[in-house]
DNA sequence: TACCGTTCTTCTCAGTTCGAGTTTATCTCA
DNA sequence: TGAGATAAACTCGAACTGAGAAGAACGGTA
């Protein structure tokens, strides 16, 4: 039995059993209207040939800095992506051969290059994630974690934004709520929603050059504002029961 | 530099820095109409004599099981509380000694007993959240994320009723709201809107003995709801920035 | 015992927001 | 040139919110 005050009086922490921190990453983008993950084939035992979350351990950095070193490796240069902490397993077990407590982050970024430019990342590559299931170690309970906070974050932040170019289409935006959401908001009721909450987005008073591919005309195009939470937020029409 | 190939490969961790990893709970509670936090007085190197959150060790057992496992030490038996994980911090140099990783969690519970009931507990007491600075480590982070987190999951989960007895009446609710949010909502919007939404709280048929302290009727008792979400949601009025 | 102040509960009402649908103008493609 | 599609704005009833007030029940005190 290991107390506090045993560590504080500066027992020897190698003498404990072995804890392994990594951070495991779920990144999402949009390609197509659907929604993607960012997985990679796993080579060795366990779960070898199977998907799993990039990750890998934390080194003398902050949590923060471990998960931004690991996208990078995973998809080459980084534009600007969201990064936050989503939550921490830790199950005995989770790894069959030794304690692994994992840090997961969730990562959002707009349209990203094709992974295969890092270095043991040849594997990577980007999932819908109707299709991510039967995933490495405890990777699908992890991607849920992720999607369930992706879509309420959808509700009250402009993360949204995060998604699309520098400037960006209502239509745009209201395409990251369908495929995040998996269902469409009324375009009308949206549009007149995201031009009412401030700081969401502001005009940048251009236009497209041309109107969709199948008519219609040029539409506006804005650029993500200020503020860091919708207020009044925008709400999904059926929440999610848990 | 390890890499996760090694890992895989059976590379031994023992030949790794070491890292600790603990948990820290966050514990509230409400008394006499004040917000408090359980904190214990630390007696050594470093920050002897400071106030830290309660937290220990991992040991084999699940993130949340170490978490319910440290309540119980510092606060005796636990009656019904409410836990989950907040955020976990890792900045090098938290600790000066070594690297130490540490899941926050954040509990809920009604009128808890004074601790010291525990082992090494002793120094462990209830302090008014407002007092609650100067915490050893990183401790006032993550006491700031607690309650950020606790204010925002009034709005849109029945969390409230962890605050409070398994019969309560409408304006103990209410006190759970003004404590939390330091903030009184309108007594008569409050009512209408605790009983318009499905399943936050139900009837018991019941009402208290007497009326208050200060005269007024007998109140009717309610009891918790199964609504896991609160929808719509209830709003406050001055919603942070962040 | 009568009264006063307090509190619970319900009600009112105007302003705001929401969902669903419609209208108008603009644009692409055939 | 016409048909279909889309952006943007508008309409309208329902639902919700904030602020205040009314009525009833109760505890303490004169």
């Amino acid at each position: 039995m290991v107390t506090e005050r045993e560590f504080l009086d500066g027992y020897d922490p190698r003498a404990y059993p072995a804890v392994a921190v990594t951070v495991d990453v779920v990144t999402l983008t949009i390609r197509d209207g659907v929604l993607h993950v960012l997985l990679v084939e796993r080579g060795e035992q366990p779960f070898a040939g199977r998907l799993a979350l990039p990750g890998g351990f934390v080194r003398e950095e902050t949590l923060d800095e471990a998960a931004l070193r690991e996208l990078a490796e995973e998809t080459g240069i980084l534009p600007r992506v969201h990064l936050e902490q989503l939550t921490t397993f830790g199950d005995p077990g989770r790894d069959p051969r030794m304690r692994v407590v994992s840090v997961a982050y969730l990562a959002f970024a707009p349209r990203l290059p094709d992974p295969n430019v890092g270095g043991d990342a040849a594997a990577a590559r980007w999932v819908p994630v109707g299709d991510a299931t039967g995933l490495a170690f405890d990777h699908d309970r992890v991607l849920a974690a992720g999607l369930e906070r992706a879509r309420a974050k959808l509700e009250y932040t402009p993360l949204a934004t995060a998604f699309v170019d520098d400037e960006f289409t209502i239509a745009q935006l209201r395409g990251v709520y369908t495929a995040v959401w998996g269902e469409e908001p009324h375009a009308g009721n949206f549009h007149r929603k995201v031009l009412s909450v401030p700081g969401f987005v502001e005009d940048t008073g251009a236009t497209t050059s041309r109107g969709g591919e199948r008519g219609g005309p040029r539409s506006r195009l804005y650029r993500a504002g200020g503020a860091r939470i919708l207020h009044p937020a925008l709400l999904r029409p059926n929440p999610q029961e848990q």
